[in-house]
DNA sequence: ACATTCGTTGGTAGCGCTACCGTTCCCTTG
DNA sequence: CAAGGGAACGGTAGCGCTACCAACGAATGT
């Protein structure tokens, strides 16, 4: 019976719990969990001779017990649909950072673009019942929305804004977005521009209807000069929605691409095909990558704030946590057209 | 005294337990266990009986209250040093494509390349009883190094290989890729070949002694050739650091960068400087990401199979878990060098 | 016929922590 | 001086699940 027992009590690996830290501390368990939580609940004398304890022990709590007995667990889940994309990786790291010395981690789902894979992900999150959810996009499948909307923690949309917030949103407008760069090559003297896309998520299809919108304000809107496919982007792809792009349009004389690297895989292709940019056909990206400043010759971009994004999610997130609802559900975080070479005829 | 225990008990916001699952199917909670995590161990038809009854009350089992039980959580910890960097979003998208149906979940950190943040981490997800972890690296501090030994589950290192394991590793050799990129580059006839390195954490070092060793062996090697820094790596540092390396060692005619946005940053700054590609001067890259074989012209580049080690590292790590430690605790995945037309003189 | 094993099921007792309520003690206040 | 209030701390009772052992009937062996 005694074996039992020990053998029981060890399945910890034997690390120190709070029962332990209380005995040799000279206190009840329940106060070494305050001192750890609430400090100001724990005179300052107490609470130094349980930071003794705690550091002599080596004592961390353990944060499964913890997340049982207060059906709540120190995670925030993050739904992003893809990890290698860098604009997500950029949401992401703004996530991390904004994190910092808070005690909650994060858990990062991968969505892979699919809706069904989000449901999933979400029921695996809250069966942990997180503090918060951050979430990308606006377009949750009904049953993704009616988990969220009973998740009973705050959640953050981000990347898009729009009418009907689950609870809280960041981001921006794309259809705006796109229609700014859009405008951006007709003034800068573009006819024939044409639209080239790779994945066409649903925030790509609203830079497409911005596009769409502005062509045909000026009236210069044709089928033709829309490129699109479902197929994952990369500048490879860029490079071969431009030799499309060209094949059905070959009087183009810009391109707009859905973001960088298929703006980047265009530039390459014009210089393989003896194109002069920006004099023959001039391009613009999406996101404003680093490297777009650098690129030879530098290419136009609309700047999104991916990490800022990221950033104030998270802020956004613990504020809610700590019980402070913002002033606005809503925050717009605007793009930022930067216009380089790559479109100065 | 009623009102109390139904407040408790609503503490889970209202959510089935296993006990209602078992109360409804008539058969003890255990059983329901069992038939979730164990399906063998229940007879078929009580196994449907009590599916049917999860399926109906929408039951999710609470991960905490599972964690503390079994005084294990289904988390794999995954350490890596930055989540912007390409190679490494690779490896994590490897990882969370060989994870896939298991019900085990992972939870990522960023070091950003700093050993205290590491031990920090680690200390996290040691708190909650990980069923296994993957860091990044071989060069672990003492402290972290012993809290991997005595984490009492499986651990990998990826990305490298070195001769003492803390339990299993999975990579290749840098100091190799480094070496062969730089005979390459020898073999193709170029003489004054420039090292440009920025971030230099060890893997980087270890190129560049790499590299080393390939010069001194056909008595090239020259310190005026070799450029770093320990500022972070991008295409925009690329640029710069061949602006240095050309003021440093103005005859240099090729360059072997320690990675590919900065190989792609070199030749931008070529075609700036009007300087021929392969011609003039000559560049390789290292990981041979995507975009090198659609670049203008094409880039050579060391290829290492990154989203493989995430995805072999994880099939590892699930291994260990079921009890099946690998033949071999050390795994090298080599790399493979792709000639482009960057270094075809 | 009996003992032995095995497959199947259930009861009991926690895992390590925190919510809830009590208690104590000191300081106001009338 | 009693009554009231608040700060500091502790005891009790779980949170929802699983490890461990026990129990039971059926199948097997001798």
């Amino acid at each position: 019976m005694t074996t039992g027992v020990k053998a029981r009590s060890r399945r910890g690996g034997g690390r120190p719990t709070i029962a332990d830290v209380a005995l040799k501390a000279g206190v009840g368990a329940i106060t070494v969990s305050r001192a750890l939580r609430e400090p100001d609940r724990v005179s300052l004398e107490l609470r130094r001779q349980i930071m003794a304890v705690v550091e002599e022990l080596g004592y961390v709590p353990d944060r499964n017990a913890r997340a049982l007995a207060s059906a709540r667990a120190d995670v925030i889940g993050v739904l992003v649909p893809s990890l290698t994309n860098n604009v997500f990786a950029e949401v992401v790291r703004g996530i991390y950072d904004g994190l910092d010395q808070s005690h909650l981690q994060v858990q990062i789902g991968n969505t892979h673009y699919a809706c069904n894979a989000e449901e999933d992900l979400l029921r695996i999150f809250l069966s942990q019942r997180p503090s918060a959810l951050i979430v990308s996009g606006i377009d949750q499948s009904p049953v993704a929305r009616s988990l969220l909307e009973r998740a009973n923690c705050p959640v953050v949309q981000i990347m898009e804004i729009g009418p009907e917030p689950v609870d809280m949103m960041i981001g921006f407008s794309h259809h705006e977005g796109g229609k700014a760069a859009t405008r951006h090559l007709i003034e800068a003297g573009y006819r024939r521009i044409a639209f080239i896309g790779a994945r066409m998520d649903p925030r790509s299809q609203r830079r497409l209807a911005g596009y769409r919108a502005a062509m045909e304000e000026a009236g210069l809107f044709d089928e033709r000069l829309v490129t699109t496919t479902i197929r994952p982007s990369s500048v490879s792809m860029g490079s071969e929605l431009f030799r499309e792009a060209i094949a059905r349009a070959p009087a183009l004389d810009a391109a707009f691409c859905n973001n960088d690297d298929m703006a980047l895989g265009a530039l390459f292709e014009c210089h393989r095909q003896g194109r002069a940019v920006p004099s023959d056909i001039g391009i613009a990206g999406f996101n404003d990558l680093e490297m777009m400043e650098v690129a030879c010759p530098s290419v136009t971009s609309l700047r999104t704030h991916r990490y800022e994004i990221g950033r104030r999610s998270i802020a956004m997130a613990l504020a809610a946590i700590a019980g402070h609802r913002p002033a606005e559900a809503i925050v717009d975080l605007g793009f930022e057209l930067i216009v380089r070479e790559s479109t100065k005829r």
